[in-house]
DNA sequence: TTTAAATAATAGTATAACTATCATAATAAA
DNA sequence: TTTATTATGATAGTTATACTATTATTTAAA
């Protein structure tokens, strides 16, 4: 039996929710396969509708456009990485303990998947790991940060900054280390990938150990 | 008198150098004003050229398409920030200090300007800040950095990857340290103004001492 | 079983991202 | 100074993207 959760988003990225109806699981399923494959600039609505064999007006009545559903991707993924977080540290005390569970599911969120059929993680994983900063980096920020578009992103770091802060009361920088450990894990795993030169760790197949442990070294260091 | 820089930059990037004539360099010019204006999604040829009273085919005689010219754009930052690192650190010899002047170069490049008439370095940091992760976030980033395109990157890098094993040659993490600072100076001057709940500090109009304070923390507490 | 809602099929518009051609202006070579 | 070369401008055209609109058909709800 797979466990179905409903990841709760901000209704006003999109138009129709794809969660409650087979074409919008559907519309999930293959942008994530798609946008992987082929890159958010070259992903557009009528590719994705050949695809999935519907039509590009289908889609169009569930996201205004590839950038509100970019928002809906990496949303639901910054929720699942929250929930994952959650349910694994639920019974930890130690806040130490609890930081590493948290570097643990940033870097291989994909690898012990509670699943939800429609969504394959471990792909998502690489679409957060390439286009997930563009969903911010845009003109349009501030109007989308207004809307609500970023809570998911804001309350993961606001829990990670708290752990923070239980570790060691006197950092001054919680936010800005959760943030970055976010960042940093997705971005070592791409320099490992495409610009080597530009980190010191290694990647294999899904394994992101080197990272997972840097990242480890780097709160160690920065809390102790 | 104004000091005249010659930034040396990959000849793949551009069809014909915009430094060697009038209309190549007001394409850079007013490419870095419409760019911070307006973003690099709703910037293009077209708009370039009504904006410097020129046509979209005389900008295409220099570069393919937008994404060379941002390339080339961010290409001339990472140059220029070496640039600057060298000539303050000429004759510094405490590593420390060093590394103190990089992260200055980093967060506030744009205060100190040996300018070259053509280029705004404040407008261009605004673009790097907004827009620069986008020139290796893509499908062609292999095959890209095959050809060279982000050799002033890595060599940026590797040049404060050396001061930093100077400081400290056990340190295991050179190079991301190196990256981390610079995409974190970055990211925390972009955050502090869109996304402030990312980070813990706040920036002014062009005023970046925060950044720079809290850089240097996270530095110096990892090379101890 | 009727009605409403969702989806498909198709067509159409505006803009973006180019390419091609020719005229003209500026520069360099003869 | 004349001529050849090259750079730029003016204009037009092509293909693809990012949509919107309309109508038909299927599916689900009352």
């Amino acid at each position: 039996m797979a466990i179905e959760i409903k990841i709760s988003l901000n209704e006003g990225i999109y138009l129709r929710d794809p969660q409650d109806s087979a074409l919008g699981r559907n519309i999930i399923k293959h942008s994530i396969l798609l946008i992987e494959d082929i890159g958010f600039e070259s992903f557009n609505f009528k590719k994705l509708a050949q695809e999935m064999k519907s039509t590009e007006a289908s889609i169009y009545r569930y996201f205004e456009n590839k950038h509100l559903l970019l928002i809906y991707l990496v949303s639901w993924y910054w929720e699942w990485v929250a929930y994952l977080i959650k349910i694994n540290t639920l019974n930890i005390d130690d806040p130490k303990r609890k930081l590493e569970i948290i570097i643990n599911s940033f870097v291989s969120a994909s690898a012990d998947n509670p699943t939800t059929d429609y969504v394959d993680e471990s792909k998502l994983h690489s679409v957060i790991i390439s286009e997930g900063l563009k969903v911010y980096h845009t003109k349009e920020v501030d109007e989308e940060n207004g809307k609500g578009f970023f809570k998911n992103y804001k309350e993961l770091i606001t829990m990670v900054a708290g752990v923070i802060t239980e570790i060691n009361p006197s950092f001054e920088y919680p936010y800005a280390l959760a943030s970055n450990l976010f960042e940093m894990s997705n971005d070592h795993i791409y320099f490992a990938k495409h610009l080597p030169r530009l980190t010191d760790i290694k990647v294999g197949e899904n394994k992101y150990s080197e990272v997972e442990k840097m990242l480890n070294y780097f709160a160690t260091n920065l809390l102790r």
